[in-house]
DNA sequence: TATTATGTGTCAATCGTTTGACATATAATT
DNA sequence: AATTATATGTCAAACGATTGACACATAATA
């Protein structure tokens, strides 16, 4: 492949004035100018990023972690993320944990090894910044923070409460919250204790569910339904914690033969596509996902430039209403 | 940052040293190995990929080019490419084009400036090859290769022919076929091909229909939907070439008060997960996607060993009966 | 004893850029 | 005429690794 070398050859002047034409940045001639992009063309250079970025001591690379890329909530976030970093002229190392710790960590490494610019970590919370004694900023995502790193996450709370407000509001008087994970410790905790909160404001009866899985090894909930509104047999609202488990909460619903939202309501959070291709539709929190992953970007730039960044931002969740309520 | 340099002072050895500790090649004696790796451990160092990269004249980098992330059939491939690349040491750099041609070709030069092993595109079939000069392995997946580049695709003819013969054999007289892009001429194409051979040898009564949709501009195709069905108002049979389409249709179906599986019977394509969050679950064609990435990434090193790979490579397809027939 | 194999380690060039420090030439200003 | 800007280029030292070519012991073999 053509070096810049090559091209300065060819051009008849030398690298450095090559270069100059490249990144434009001193004097050069126009009649210079052209000659050097006209090698350019002839060889198909194409500057090398290695080089580039080993002499400049900066890449334009930003590591994204998530334990998962088949979860829509991921998907959407990745790409968002994506979106956001192109605009800004970074490009992405993905990294799938599989929620696995040692992958994590091995991920961790791997970023630092490459020089990403920054790191968005979706996946679990160690303190890992201390851990791993890093320099390079990290932004986490609906993950609690670390000494050092910046947390992004919505209004999980207030989410909570938004939803749990809707049902009651539609007339349910008897409520099931279904979380995703346990043991995780997550601000997505908080949406059970604004389900937890408004149930006892209206002095409702309700009842919170913990799922067994692991965190994302699986993502069927199916008997994880099934038993709890076994175990709550005159349910007749079920609030879950993401619009995954909403949707695995309409088929088990219909193989109960509970009509939808008639018999039973329910409602969903994030607002990922999934929420709008089951039929019905699901009433799901709004996540701002989009905000959220262009704050990201925005963090880990300003973090470059040593400006002062904030350590929390809490974005605000909104109600779609669609068919499930 | 710790270099190795570093490193060597803090051990009293050179660069070199160290560098064949850490790549264990030639003689080190027990005592040295040890001295070395406690002055790693002390300084964290981590090994610098750009500069390693540089001097090696590799990276351990696939570029991933797709047209769209969050829809389910490429979060999938995605997913399994990553895991199988992260299985042979690769990273992966990934490049989200929303179908915009301007946004490949920027994409495919920006993975050749960071020097990548290989590219596994998803995107479209310009004559990448040629025109960029690339010397870098290419595998593409469900798109039309190019000069020089493997086309990894799965039997969508036999998956299309499977599909209506499954819809024919449930009883079904009056098929439509949604199929997904206007002219893009994909290999998915050989669906509809399939679909109308069965159709003629059976004699049944078919119609094809062709989506107005921009390449997955957008994911909605509802309106689409109802139109087909409002031609053909009897139809008691539809082969919808996504999953995501399969969705929609149960919810058109729904809408228009036309019972699944019995007055009428859906059969998807791809076996993503979307497939089984819907009600009712959708019946659909399996796409080895798994297999697919697989061979992909074996490809990628196959072509940098210099080994001889195949143009093309054809995976058969199977049949999931779920709900929706 | 001379020769060869086996360990252990050092030197310095190389990968492809960027960039500060210098030249040199021309034009404009005192 | 001397001084100072303004253009236009060149040189060579980084950046942080890898690696072929050597040097020098020590042990084994002929």
């Amino acid at each position: 492949m053509a070096t810049l070398k090559d091209v300065a050859e060819k051009a008849g002047v030398t690298v450095t004035t090559v270069s100059r034409v490249i990144n434009n940045r001193g004097y050069i001639g126009e009649q210079t100018r052209q000659k050097v992009q006209e090698a350019m063309k002839e060889l198909h250079y194409q500057p090398n990023e290695l080089a580039r970025s080993l002499s400049m001591k900066r890449t334009n690379t930003i590591g994204i972690i998530v334990p998962h890329i088949v979860h829509p909530y991921f998907a959407k976030l990745i790409s968002e993320l994506e979106s956001e970093a192109a605009a800004h002229k970074y490009k992405i190392l993905l990294c799938n944990t599989k929620a696995e710790t040692k992958k994590e960590l091995e991920y961790i490494d791997m970023c630092k090894s490459n020089r990403v610019s920054g790191i968005v970590l979706c996946s679990r919370n160690v303190d890992i910044k201390k851990m791993k004694n890093l320099d390079i900023p990290v932004i986490t995502i609906e993950r609690y923070l670390d000494a050092g790193t910046v947390g992004i996450e919505c209004d999980n709370y207030q989410g909570g409460r938004m939803a749990t407000e809707h049902l009651i509001e539609a007339g349910c008087r008897n409520l099931i919250h279904l979380s995703g994970i346990k043991n995780e410790n997550m601000p997505a905790d908080a949406r059970a204790e604004g389900f937890r909160d408004v149930c006892k404001e209206h002095g409702i009866q309700h009842r919170e569910m913990l799922s067994n899985n692991k965190i994302y090894s699986t993502m069927d909930y199916h008997e994880y339904i099934r038993q709890a509104i076994r175990e709550v047999p005159d349910v007749d609202g079920i609030f879950a914690s993401s619009d995954l488990i909403a949707a695995q909460t309409i088929q088990v619903c219909n193989e109960l033969n509970l009509k939808i939202p008639d018999q039973i309501k329910i409602v969903g959070f994030d607002d990922v596509d999934i929420a709008k291709y089951t039929t019905p539709m699901i009433t799901t929190i709004h996540q701002p996902v989009h905000e959220m992953a262009s704050w990201a970007i925005e963090f880990i730039e300003k973090s470059l430039r040593k400006e002062v960044i904030p350590e929390q931002l809490k974005l605000p969740v909104s109600l779609v209403k669609r068919q499930t309520t």
